[in-house]
Parts: C-alpha cells; structure tokens; sequence
DNA sequence: ATGATAATGTTAAAATTTTCACATTAAATG
DNA sequence: CATTTAATGTGAAAATTTTAACATTATCAT
C-alpha cells in the first residue's frame, strides 16, 4: 500500500542519490541515504520495499540501478511539457529555473500573460497571449500547469485549464482551488511556509510540531 | 497535544478567514471554513478545540475573534523580521513579494549577495555584501532567514547563519540541509512538487496518495 | 417559556504512518 | 568451506493523525 508522502521522499532520495553519484558513490546504504534525505534507514528501506526497488543485503543498493528505477516510476524518459501561467515574479523565476540538483532538466515549455507587454513570442520559452492558451495545451496535448497570477484571477485561470484538459496544477497563488476531485492540485503558499517557520522557530520545534 | 500539521492548517484558516472577512463574513461555521481550507468541518473544529479557540454552539466562529486568536498564536502584533540571502531570480522575486492574500506585509528586511553586481545598499529591502551579513543579523537580532542561493553554497551559508544566531531558515536551495536539532528548517524544493504533481496526474489520485 | 434545532466540543474509534525487531542472506574472513 | 558479520526486507507493534459519534448548549420559533 503506498504510503502518501512516500512519494514525496522518493523524490527526494532521487535528488540526493544524483548527488551521491556525483560524488562517487556506487552504491549507497540505507542509512546513509537516509541521512542526506534527513529520514530513517528504516524509512528508506520501507520506501523501497513498497516501490520494489531492491538492495543487496550487506551491499546495499546499487546508486544507478535505484536511480535507473526511480527515473522508471517517475517516467523520466517521456517527455514532461508543462505550461507556466502569470509571467510576472515568481513565474519568471520559475521560467529560468532548471530544475534538478545536476540533472538540469526544463519542463516549462510555454509561458501565458493577459499583460501585452509581458508577450515574446520569440524567446526560449515563448510568453503567449492568455487567449491562446487553450489551444496550445489542446494542440500540444500539455496535461500539467504551473499557475502563477494574482490570486483574484487564479480560480478562473485554474477553471479554464481544466476546460481543456489539463489534469495536474502547481498553484503559487495564495488560495485554495476549488477543483473537481480527479484533478491533482498542489497549492503552494510560499507566505504560509515562512509564517510556519517563523512560529516554529519562536515555540521551539518540540512545541510545534515540525518536520 | 499539537498535531504536526495543524499549524499548517490553522496558517490556511487564517488566510481563508482574512478573505470571508473581506467578503463580509462576520462569522463562519466549521463546514464553510473546512470548504474553504481544503479539510473536513471535523478537521477545523478539532484544530481550533487543540488551540482553544472558541465558537458559539449554534452560531459558529466569529470571523473577527476567530482572527485575533490566530493572530495572537501566530504573533502578528510583533515585528517578524527576515533577511534573504541570494538576490538571483528567485530571491528577487521574493523580495517583491507582499505575503498574506489581502493582509498584505512585507518580512524581509534586508538581502545579502556575493555578487557586487547585485548590490543596492540604499534600495527599500537594501541589498548588502554577505560579508556584512552576520554583524547585520547579530545587531538587528535577526532569528530568520531564507536560503535562495545556489545548492552548492547552501550549506555553507546555512552554517553561517545559524552561528550568528538564525534559528529558523525556509531554505529554496534543492538540497537538505543539515543543522543541530534545535534549528527549524523548512527545505522546499520546487522541482520535487512539481514532479509530484506530475506523478499524480499521470498515475491518477487514488493511486499515489496525493493531498 | 419551552421545545426543536443546529451548531460546537470532545471522547472514542478507525485509519494511517512510522518505528521496531528480527529473520534472512550475501559478502568477508579465517 | 564454515563462520562471522553487516546489511536488507518485512510483518508486527507503536505512534500519530484523522474521522466519527454524540453529548452539549446557544439560538430560534412557537
Ligand atoms: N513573487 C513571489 O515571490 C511570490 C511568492 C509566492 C506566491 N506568489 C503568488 O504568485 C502569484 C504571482 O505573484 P507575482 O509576484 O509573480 O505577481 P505579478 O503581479 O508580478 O505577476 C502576475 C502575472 O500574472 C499576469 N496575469 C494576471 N492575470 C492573468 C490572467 N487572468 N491570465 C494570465 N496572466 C495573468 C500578470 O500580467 C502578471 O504578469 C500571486 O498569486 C502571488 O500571491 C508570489
Ligand atoms: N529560480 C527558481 O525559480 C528557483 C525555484 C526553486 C528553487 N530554486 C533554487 O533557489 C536557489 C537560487 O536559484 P536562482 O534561480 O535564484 O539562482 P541565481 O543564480 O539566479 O541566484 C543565486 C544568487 O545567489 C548569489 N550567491 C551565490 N553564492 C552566494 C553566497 N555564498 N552568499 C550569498 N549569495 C550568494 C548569487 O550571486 C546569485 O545572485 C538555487 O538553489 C535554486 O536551485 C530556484
């Protein structure tokens, strides 16, 4: 049965064994993946055993077969397009941002402003009027987008992206979307994390309860 | 006793309450609230009976009482200052950044860069050289910072920080980062949200335990 | 007033998630 | 080649978190 936040952690052993491999590192043990991804071994070795990926025992787990098997479940040999929505702060920072400790990856293909002056339909990643968003997603069959407006237009944006066919939404907007329940949404609010630091690192962590 | 998540969720009333209030709202029942926030009526009565906040049987919570409470938990009466160290893309974007959906309230009170090109000691959240940055964080007595520098610095400037006095960091850089138990780290990583939602959306809700 | 109603608050139960314990087994050692 | 060792893999236990049930009580209608 898979765990909620085991995929969560998968991605992130997937990060730290990139980097362990950078290092050298042919094969890993749980413990020590454990710590650079800030779980237990136990966790690690839990995790594993839910998604089959399989050690050696006394060897420990192979660093490029584990990654082989990561890559595996998160599909990273087929194309992942993702179209960013709201070309202003966060999203140009998002549009310049490539992802991955060292497996430098883009995703953003395409970028949406209702503000004429934001368009460059030339660029690398080519800003787009709003109106056209539609079409493009249908056209280039996107089924993931990054939403990345005021939060007053993100429930219409959100509304619109699902009209067609989008099925996965990384909100940066600070609101939570109302969505139809198969569609996967992930609302991100940056202020909240910062608010939840902050009472934290006042409280203390035994008091508050923070990872 | 504080559930994990709850001051997580209580960051996500008090955000939903700022705007019922704003819609005129002037009290609001579990149900509406849970509506609101993504969780069950259970879920927020349980929330607000763990931090003793009060509502009427019958008549539900006062919008108003309901956000002094929260803003009392959460501190808003105090100054909550923040320094940002890394003014690249994500760092500026931060820094333009008002947080709260209509609360709005700046945090960061000052930058630190490497990069001279960066500078900009006389802007509104003034731009200073990171060797200025510990005499800063001591004079001021700054408890929180965020990280937005690239991976390979950020542990070094996370040690940095936390001998100078830091005890909280939100930290944006695609690594954990290792720190004495007592510190509060919140390591966000983008690309990893973003590949979740992606996973999700492909292998469909139920089947990846997704929120 | 008084009873019906519709919400909260809280205790108990269920579900989920993590940790633990240890059997298993591949490698290293002598 | 037998023995020790040091890791994995997993079922069971513990801990945590959420959901449910319902007793309580303020309000509203009569
Ligand atoms: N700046 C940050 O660091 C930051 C951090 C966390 C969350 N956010 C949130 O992210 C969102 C964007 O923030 P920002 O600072 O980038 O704001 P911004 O104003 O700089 O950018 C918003 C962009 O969205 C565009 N836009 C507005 N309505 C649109 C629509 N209907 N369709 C397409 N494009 C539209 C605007 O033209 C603008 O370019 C906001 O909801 C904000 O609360 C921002
Ligand atoms: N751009 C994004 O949208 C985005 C999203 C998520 C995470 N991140 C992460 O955030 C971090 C910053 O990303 P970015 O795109 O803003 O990169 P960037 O290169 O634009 O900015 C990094 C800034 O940090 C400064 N810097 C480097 N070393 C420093 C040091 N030791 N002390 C002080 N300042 C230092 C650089 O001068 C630069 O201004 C990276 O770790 C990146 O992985 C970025």
């Amino acid at each position: 049965m898979i765990v909620k936040n085991s995929i969560k952690r998968l991605l992130q052993y997937q990060m730290c064994l990139v980097r362990l491999r950078e290092l050298g590192f042919e094969k890993v043990y749980s413990y020590v993946l454990g710590r650079e991804a800030g779980v237990t071994a136990e966790q690690v070795r839990k995790d594993f055993s839910e998604f089959e990926i399989r050690g050696k025992r006394k060897g420990g787990y192979s660093v490029d077969e584990t990654l082989d098997k990561l890559h595996e479940i998160f599909r990273k040999n087929v194309m992942q397009e993702v179209i960013l929505v709201g070309m202003g702060n966060i999203g140009t920072a998002l549009s310049r941002y490539e992802c991955g400790f060292t497996e430098k990856r883009k995703y953003i293909v395409a970028a949406f402003d209702i503000d004429p002056s934001k368009l460059k339909r030339n660029a690398d990643i080519p800003v787009l009027p709003v109106e056209e968003m539609e079409d493009y997603i249908r056209e280039k069959g996107i089924t993931v987008a990054i939403i990345a407006v005021p939060a007053i237009s993100a429930q219409d944006v959100c509304n619109r992206l699902i009209g067609c066919g989008i099925r996965g939404i990384m909100n940066f907007a600070p609101i939570i979307l109302k969505t139809p329940p198969h569609i996967v949404i992930d609302n991100i609010n940056l202020c909240n994390v910062l608010e939840g630091v902050i009472y934290c690192s006042w409280y203390g962590k035994d008091s508050c309860g923070c990872e």
